[in-house]
DNA sequence: CCCATCCAGTGGTCTGGACCAAAGTGAGGT
DNA sequence: ACCTCACTTTGGTCCAGACCACTGGATGGG
């Protein structure tokens, strides 16, 4: 089967952009349209995809250029474990219990099941350098993941395991994000004073056929964890939409 | 002058989605096209545009159909009154004050100036729906807004101000965000009890040539606001990007 | 030596048309 | 009543070329 010709194109200029430095500049669009046999058209449309991802940068009447890499791109959708690595952290895991319990109503809504179904419900700590940073609840229907262990969470991720295993790749999530502050048992298990800031995560991940695969609680110290968010210019209008 | 012609599109496109029920087809892009006498390629320039911001869907085969409107769209630079306007509420201000003061070693560094360097301080409730939501401080060099006076504020935002008054567009901004509990004096100001949880955001602008414009300070009460992202899988490539 | 002007090269916008792929529709057969 | 299959409609991809707008260097005059 062969590729879609943007997708080449793609590949073709990702490969450019990693054989160059930052702030070079790449052929112009004349030249690499017919180097590639596309059309223009074509190329402008990788280029303008590329360009929004923040890889290259255009400048009319001079030419495009290769862009620096995002310090902290934010909130794409990562592990635990990438965002660690991406701290400087070593990132790590200690299972505190694993069951098979029926969902209950709060659950089931967000798992868009029933609440006499099961779920597989794991509770974590996440570790950075050895020390707890965040309490993590996970929630998912055992119809998604039959025959799950303790000791498959320990050694790999939770997302690792679900492609490998399960076939099963996300496609997008929804995450809200709220302050609040630890109670007593929580305070113990990270290791804080009472009533400590904390980040209360709520996240419900889909597979590519919409179903929901997940539903993730974590709270994360305040002390330790902090968002950086490189912010751009809102494009397009501003009111509207009733 | 002249609007581009995918602008008038634009527009045109917003009116209609606007004045259709979510789910309902708008017309195909043949017609519209021919309607709206641009060829295909531009119109479907804007489509994508729009179905990429929300605003619409597209299934081949079927049609392009009105989106939901995204409950809150996440991290795009955007004021306070765009942020409280998307959210259905109304969006208010208060000055509580305005002061011209030398900047001092902490905001000296964050503003890259002397901290012998004066600065105009602005102290804000802002406000949702006649409730306050948060207070904002605002730190920006005297020499980037002069004889800014305190009711310049009460009607438009400072980011109009800065963009008619003084010819400055922000292109960029560096946010961190905390989780953190209020102090006595906050919790009066927002009328929360002492101790309650709610959003620090501290927020670093940039304009074009990389000057820094304002420096603000933010605390959100944490029982009405919430943040809501949309996670996409990371892009491509993981490693590389010397 | 410096500056204004010009111009070639770059990205920016737009066109009209071709063909492909998926989804809905309806006629005909069972 | 039900299924099947061909056909129509819709979005998806791509092209070759025209013209506009901005930049930066070359050129020539002061």
């Amino acid at each position: 089967m062969a590729q879609a010709k943007h997708e080449l194109v793609r590949e073709h200029l990702l490969e450019l952009i990693d054989s160059h430095e930052v702030g070079a500049a790449i052929p112009p669009e004349r030249r690499l349209a017919a180097h590639l046999e596309v059309s223009r058209v074509t190329l402008r449309r990788v280029i303008a995809d590329l360009v929004r991802e923040g890889y290259l940068t255009r400048r009319q009447g001079s030419g495009t250029f290769v862009a620096a890499p995002k310090i902290a791109q934010p909130l794409t959708m990562t592990s635990f474990s990438e965002d660690m690595l991406r701290r400087g952290l070593k990132p790590g895991a200690r299972t505190l219990c694993l069951e098979v319990v029926p969902a209950g109503a709060r659950i089931a809504r967000r798992l868009e099941i029933s609440p006499h179904d099961h779920i597989v419900r794991v509770e974590r700590l996440r570790l950075a350098d050895d020390e707890t940073m965040a309490i993590e609840t996970l929630h998912t229907p055992v119809s998604v993941v039959p025959d799950l262990g303790a000791d498959d969470l320990e050694q790999r991720s939770f997302y690792d395991l679900l492609t490998e295993r399960y076939g099963i790749t996300l496609a997008h999530a929804t995450q809200t994000i709220e302050p609040t502050v630890t109670s007593p048992e929580e305070s113990a298990r990270l290791g804080v004073p009472d009533l400590s800031p904390a980040f209360l995560f709520q996240r419900v991940s889909y597979d590519a056929e919409e179903r929901v695969i997940e539903f993730v609680r974590s709270l994360y110290r305040g002390d330790r964890y902090q968002l950086v968010t490189e912010l751009l210019p809102a494009r397009g209008r501003v009111g509207g939409r009733a």
